[in-house]
DNA sequence: CCAAAAGTGTTAGGATTACACCCATGG
DNA sequence: CCATGGGTGTAATCCTAACACTTTTGG
């Protein structure tokens, strides 16, 4: 009998912070590619679900939990991993950094956010893993409501604009974004928000995920690609 | 050290004739679920890539080609195998019946399409992978043209029609479905169809791959959901 | 009082929808 | 000649896109 194909999950986690979008990295220090830049992620255990794998092997290599997670792709194309043949379920994650320290006191090597336009060089096909993710995200800002998960729970409508022209990267007009954001009716409009910087205080929102759920249900579709 | 988990591939086979979606399926001749209907797949060989896996699948069980191929997503429950961990990735395909013969010249067990209204009681978790790999062809026929590759190379316009009503389950325009369609200008009209039934003859178009790959390249987005 | 950010409406143009009659053939 | 399916245009409506000034605060 030929050696059996081992299975893994890898996780690519976003984040937003300083008005940019940030992917979360870890630091092998194991070979193979020992001391370079890699997804989270790591062996299936006989017993575990996949999403189970991802979430334990973030909570082991980083210390953070997630506010989103869907699958992503399978890459399983033989000689990505040099040594053996490794199948890994790729993972998609949304996570608001603000919300989490990550854990220098896990055993796992350095755990650090990068922004993305300023990737290290990758360890395996991760650098491929992580070009479909973006895609993957890039694509679903405009029909699904995730961009919400990088924010924090109340954000002003300002941060929800930059966020989205920086991960789409151009420029959106303010008043129809605005207005067909808020047409969907579901965000809610909490206090007003003083200080901090100079300008204007601004209302804060939240996103009321009832509402999205319930609408969704009545067939509503969120669409914001024509912004 | 606990036995490893295995890893499979399925493929969820559709095909179009008789003017409705087609399921290919085939007949389990081992245990478990012996005698039940069930996708096509089997383990994926060390050396082997997932595709080749699927394709040599394909091939050995039901004797088809196909005519499109893509990833739908992975399958990795623990318990959805009742004898041990299998982690499936499940692929999507489209064939068009008439171009391929079901071999029962394989020694494979029977296999057959069904309609997809009227399927029979499927071994393990088929039905789910059944019921997401619906919802993506419903969702990709809008935004991609991928209808295509269930017709035969050159068809009638109301054959697109057709198929586009019994697969999205409503009634479309004809005109309005016409004008959107060829305004994409990636069918070409080639002869007149004559014969065969009643009525009027009609043009019979071909869809034109390289057209429609240059134009993808240009930033154009095939999309008719809103038919 | 100045700089910075928040908030807000209108209009022209383009896209979508709804809709009905004539045409060409086979039987 | 009639039944069947193929082929076509227009008008009303809705949605999108473009655009600039006023308000409120901190410094």
């Amino acid at each position: 009998m030929t050696s059996a194909i081992r299975l893994a999950v890898d996780a690519v986690v976003f984040g937003y912070a300083d008005q940019r979008l940030q992917l979360l990295l870890i630091r092998r220090n194991i070979p193979p590619f020992e001391g370079e830049w890699a997804l989270p992620g790591g062996q299936v255990s006989y017993e575990e679900s996949l999403e189970a794998a991802v979430e334990r092997e973030l909570k082991e290599e980083t210390g953070i939990g997630i506010n989103y997670l869907e699958q992503l792709y399978t890459f399983g194309q033989p000689g990505r991993d040099p040594r053996n043949r490794v199948v890994s379920v790729a993972y998609f994650a949304l996570v608001n950094p603000h919300q989490f320290e990550l854990a220098a006191a896990t055993d796992a090597a350095d755990a650090q956010w990068f922004p993305c336009e300023k990737l290290p060089a990758l360890a395996f096909d991760h650098a491929q893993i992580v070009a479909y993710a973006l895609k993957r995200l890039r694509a679903k800002l405009s029909y699904e409501p995730i961009g919400l998960n990088l924010l924090e729970r109340d954000f002003l409508f300002s941060d929800l604009e930059k966020l989205y022209e920086s991960i789409l990267g151009w420029k959106i007009d303010r008043r129809n974004f605005r207005k067909k954001f808020l047409s969907f009716g579901i965000l809610t409009e909490t206090t007003v928000h003083h200080s901090g910087h100079k300008g204007r205080p601004g209302a804060l929102f939240r996103f009321d995920v009832e509402k999205y759920l319930a609408l969704k249900e009545t067939g509503f579709l969120f669409d914001i690609r024509t912004i």
